[in-house]
Parts: structure tokens; C-alpha cells; sequence
DNA sequence: GCCTATGTTAAGAAATTGTTAAGGGTTGAT
DNA sequence: ATCAACCCTTAACAATTTCTTAACATAGGC
């Protein structure tokens, strides 16, 4: 990664800001900071960051708020956006990507995930389909080619379901709401309720159940 | 890259064609700059660039429109073209790939992403042309003298079924959808929903049928 | 234990491709 | 010019695969 991408980091505590700020400025990203949303906005606008990273439990103006505020800015409406939020709040996931975050982690940071994640959004962000090939561990998905390597084995994925894989390997451990992925795959058509869920089967079917774990109420995430 | 590639810029901002006409010139580039669709066209018939770089944001005629238009001019079936886009236009994307680009670059543009990028490009167009014979496995294909050897022994195929294999062959494991073929054999000629299998399976019928491999609701790949 | 969200299964609906034969067009030899 | 041979496309129908649904089972949070 090259080029310097540049971050604005939003959050209430002074501490944390400065915790990921020099994680982040060690892997070479501008970084600059928030204490809150308000700010952020005003400091979206100036510097215009390829990401957001933003904490969903704010004062005043919390993270989702911020989030809305910020997609509503004609520059900014396609700028990445990443939530912090706590381990239990688990509506706020839902809610954050109903407001149009991009990805989310969940506190206590850990500092190289939080890294790695940033990489793979910017790094999609960027490619897309140019990068058709993805390899995690036993799994190799090459979009070109429409083929799937399983430990090295061609499996053959029906179109629905090779996509839906794709997609979820994307990102690798970020939960994809029921709702993106109908937007993303069947393109917002009115599908039945059980239709992902038959899919999901049929992929785990092929390459074991481990790799595709449910997040009960939220959607579907691809874990290695 | 020691001869002088001739490229067409085409934005409708002249602050990006300032830009970028720049940024080529002092890669050795030969740059000519069109501000609309229809300039583009009429430019790129005299200019006969190696590349088209296309904004697809453009008033009145849009790139898309613009790379279709200039696919249809015979002299420029091949030259290449390449995309500019705003980063949230993901369908465009799709939509220039079946108007047939060749690449696309996401904005904000990276001077430095571009030219790597338009670099690769051209390269890679270079080494299509040399290839004019192509031997994989008992397949050996010869598009000057319009031969088809299979297991050594001359195998006649008509001109439609023989573009049609070599098309599938440049890239052997590719997919190619039923629309890039018809944009590569077809011209997009309008034919028939069945005229492409009934080829399919006439060149099946000669050199066996485990080296075409359909994908449904995808397209056809030739594999080993 | 109840309630809700998801898992599972099989059936058939829907979509896509395969196959065949026929007809119009073109070419080239006689 | 005529004829045969071939090429290309199409239509009709068959075969196949894929997708969706409904009905019921199960699991996990409260």
C-alpha cells in the first residue's frame, strides 16, 4: 500500500484517538482527529479522507447521526466509513449499515485487525474487479475463471451461489446484513425469506460449514 | 516502453484533461484531448490513438454511449479504451465492460495508479498480436492461416466457429459471457438467443466437448 | 419454555442451454 | 447461368440446471 490514503479518526476519548493515530501513522496513513461529530463533519468537509473511522457511542451527536450527516455532503457521499462500537451493541450494526457504514469492529481494538480490515476496504474500494482472485486458506475463489478451489478440489458453485460467496469473501470477517446482500445479488428483487438461507446451505454444503457463520439478527459473515 | 503510445483524453473538465495531459506527457505519451462524446469520436478517427481514456460522467453523450460509438467504427474496433469513474457509480462498471473498456480507473485519479495501469494495458495488447498461434493441450490454433489442428490431424472450421474458438482460447479458463462474444464475433449484430450455442456445439462436434466448458447464466470458458 | 430467526428438505417452477432440422444466403466450379 | 456445397441463423422442442418456495425442524436469546 503505497500511496497514502488519509484517515479521519472520530472519538469522544482523547486517549483512544491517540492510541490509533499512531497505530495508524506507523502503517503510513495521514491521520487526522475528531473529538466529536460535529467536528468531524466540519473536518470531513476540509480534508476530505478516503475513510472515516467513527465511534458509534458519542455525546450529543452520536456515531449513526454522524454517519447520516456525513453521507448527506455531496463529496462525501461515497467516502468509506468504518464503526467502532461496543460488543454488545448489536443493533447498532444494524443500524450503522442502515446509515450507509461501509464496516464496523467491535471494541476492545485490536490494533492489527483494525488494520487489516482498513487495508481490505481500501483495497476494494480500489480494485474491484480487478482483483477477481481471492485466496484464504483452504479456499481459493477466482472470478474470472468462475472457479472454486476447495483444498485444491474444483467445486462447482451455481451462478447465485458463486456470487454470494464472492461477495461475502469480499471482506473476510464482516457481517453482510440480509439487506446488502439482496441488494447485492438479487439486485433489491423481492426474494422469499428463506431464499438466502437455502443458498447459504448450499455453499456450506461444498465447503463446510465452518467458514460462513450466521449472526443471528444481523446477516452472514465469511470467517477463516 | 520505447515507442510513443498516441492516447485520447476525454473529460468534459478541462482541469482534469490539463491534469492528466500532463502527468502522460511526461511519461513519454503522445496526448490529444477531446472535451465531449462526439469531439471524442470524430477526434479519435483521425487522431487513431492506442488508447481512449473516457470519462464516463459526461453531459449530453456519456462515456458508455461514447465507447459503443467508437467500437462501432471499424478502424477502432480494437483500440483500447479505458474508463474513469466516480467511485460509487458501481454500475457502470459493468455497463462499460459490456460496451466493451478494456479497464477503468476509479476517481479520485492517482496519476501514478493510471499510467501503471495504462502501461499494463499495453503491454498486454502487444502480446495478443504475437500470439497469433495458440497450442494448448491436443489444440493447436493458428490464426493466419485460419488452422485448426486437433490431436495433429486438420480440423476445417467455418470462420464464425473458428473466431469463436481462438476468441475463448486467448484466455483459457476465462469465462466469456454470452455478450462479450457477441461484442467480439458478433459486432453486437443482433442474433438469435440460440445462435451462439448452435456454434458452440458445431465446434464441440469437432474437437470434443470436455474443452468448452458452459457456465450457466454466465458464459462459455475453454479449459484443458 | 416461548418466541423468533435460521436450518433443512424436497418439490416443482423458472431459467438457461442443448439439439435438430430447415431455409435463405453465399461461393465457386462447371 | 446453374447447381452443389457450405455457411449462418432461426425456430421449435428437449434436456438440464438453477432458483425459489413452502412446510416443518431446530436453536438460541429472553
Amino acid at each position: 500500500m503505497s500511496e497514502s490514503y488519509k484517515i479521519l479518526l472520530v472519538d469522544d476519548e482523547k486517549d483512544i484517538l491517540e492510541f490509533l493515530s499512531y497505530n495508524l501513522k506507523k502503517e503510513s496513513f495521514i491521520v487526522r482527529t475528531a473529538l466529536n461529530g460535529e467536528l468531524a463533519v466540519e473536518e470531513a468537509k476540509k480534508f476530505h479522507p478516503d475513510l472515516i473511522i467513527l465511534d458509534v457511542m458519542m455525546p450529543e451527536m452520536d456515531g449513526i447521526t454522524t454517519c447520516t450527516e456525513i453521507r448527506k455532503i455531496s463529496d462525501l457521499e461515497s467516502v468509506l466509513i468504518l464503526f467502532l462500537t461496543a460488543r454488545s451493541e448489536e443493533y447498532s450494526e444494524l443500524a450503522g449499515f442502515d446509515a450507509g457504514a461501509d464496516d464496523y469492529v467491535t471494541k476492545p481494538i485490536k490494533p492489527k485487525l483494525l488494520i487489516s480490515r482498513i487495508k481490505a476496504l481500501l483495497k476494494r474500494n480500489n480494485k474491484k474487479e480487478i482483483e477477481a482472485n481471492i485466496k484464504i486458506a483452504d479456499i481459493n475463489i477466482d472470478k474470472f475463471k468462475h472457479l472454486l478451489l476447495y483444498k485444491n478440489e474444483e467445486v462447482h458453485l451455481a451462478k447465485k451461489e458463486f456470487n454470494l460467496l464472492y461477495y461475502l469473501m469480499t471482506i473476510p470477517g464482516r457481517v453482510f446484513t440480509r439487506q446488502e446482500i439482496i441488494t447485492e445479488i438479487w439486485k433489491d428483487a423481492f426474494v422469499g425469506d428463506r431464499t438466502i438461507d437455502v443458498h447459504i446451505r448450499k455453499i456450506r454444503e461444498k465447503i463446510g460449514s465452518h467458514h460462513i457463520k450466521t449472526i443471528k439478527g444481523v446477516g452472514y459473515k465469511f470467517d477463516i
